[in-house]
DNA sequence: TGTACATCAGTGAACGCGCGTTCACTGATGTAC
DNA sequence: TGTACATCAGTGAACGCGCGTTCACTGATGTAC
């Protein structure tokens, strides 16, 4: 096994998870800029002090949770644009995912939904900005299929605005749902379906070209 | 002008909003949960001890506040709904509306989209209580229309759910939106439009009975 | 392997500060006659 | 209209409290020989 990372390394890391893990935690029930710094080593199991061992502030702590909450987002992102099949079965897949998603990394979407329009501009921004990357692969995939190969880019961009804004909502639906209920996750789950098909129907019949 | 108030209840009242004001100027830039009693009536011009012969503590001043910003919200919405002309003037007066209402009390709508996934269960709730509203007040408008007349009471709210959702998205838009920056509203709208025509060719291909 | 020294994650005590809330007060407004 | 008393919105001082942050420390881990 040889220097994995050294045992002093290893707890430090272990203390640093242990306070980003306190963080979403407690982020699950306030807002990131109600957290507080003893409130937030009580809950980790370390001294006060100890908490700057780590990280300077708790703006820093609030960076690194941005950070990990978007990478999560977009492995579920890359996995959805990921999918193959018809258009039926990309709709249930992108849905399974996201509902998957929130159910293992609750913490980290609810994070998100609340920060999204929460008080902290610069974490405002990077969600929206990756919500943006996130369009934008999308419009790429479409492009790739046969359906959208004489689309516009902004038509494209526009579509596929509205299926990420759709998944958003759905995302925040399955969040609100009361957290055992696959019952009330089957009804988000048959709602958001209809609604992703009715949108597909309104692509297919969408005038790409001004054909009178 | 006889007994309109009486100069001290009037004073009183002034007092009052003054509060509810100064709440809602500081909410722009944070969360309910994040606001202090003291930080609230030096903003407003009163003495700490002030607040209290208006509001037993800051969550009955919150109420308030909800209950304000959801009657401009329901204000909005009737306007919408009571839209005359075709689809496509349908379309351009409800986003107009938005518009203006975004412009107009931003300080509402900005403080909506925060606690609309905030940390404060209660006001959570109260706004989905309304957007549920605003749903079935939708499907409802929706189901008078000559294309709506035949589809099941499921799919109205689906359809509804899609416009509703579709329009806080909008809204949320416009409140990110450089303030001054009429390009930049014109951007959103434009791109709202598009989205909206979209949902509404996807409505008239819905295939509301088992037709083969 | 053993020893002597260096590093540094984590601690407990201490600090000054702004907080929410209470309290006895003051003085303008309201009311009774 | 004038007078005497009651009301009560708003105040300034005071309280105890938990906060963020600093500090000298300790003791396990790491390193050099």
């Amino acid at each position: 096994m040889s220097h994995t990372l050294g045992v002093r390394a290893a707890q430090k890391e272990q203390s640093r998870r242990a306070l980003l893990d306190a963080g979403l935690r407690l982020l699950e029930h306030q807002n990131l800029s109600g957290l507080g710094v003893r409130e937030l080593t009580r809950e980790a199991g370390l001294s006060p002090a100890g908490f700057y061992r780590h990280f300077r502030d708790l703006d820093e702590l609030g960076v690194v949770l941005v950070t990990e909450s978007l990478e999560s987002l977009h492995l579920m992102i890359r996995k959805i644009l990921g999918g193959q099949g018809d258009a039926e079965e990309l709709i249930d897949g992108a849905i399974a995912v996201v509902a998957r998603h929130v159910r293992e990394h609750r913490a980290h979407i609810r994070f998100l939904a609340r920060e999204r329009h929460g008080g902290v501009r610069a974490v405002r921004e990077a969600i929206a900005a990756e919500l943006t990357t996130f369009t934008e692969e999308t419009a790429a995939a479409l492009a790739t299929q046969p359906q959208g190969a004489d689309w516009s880019a902004a038509d494209l961009r526009m579509l596929a605005g509205l299926y990420v804004e759709h998944l958003v909502a759905t995302a925040a639906a399955f969040l609100e749902a009361p957290s055992g209920s696959r019952a009330a996750e089957r009804r988000i789950a048959d709602l958001a379906r209809d609604q992703l098909r009715l949108i597909s129907l309104g692509r297919r019949h969408w005038p790409t070209a001004p054909q009178a």
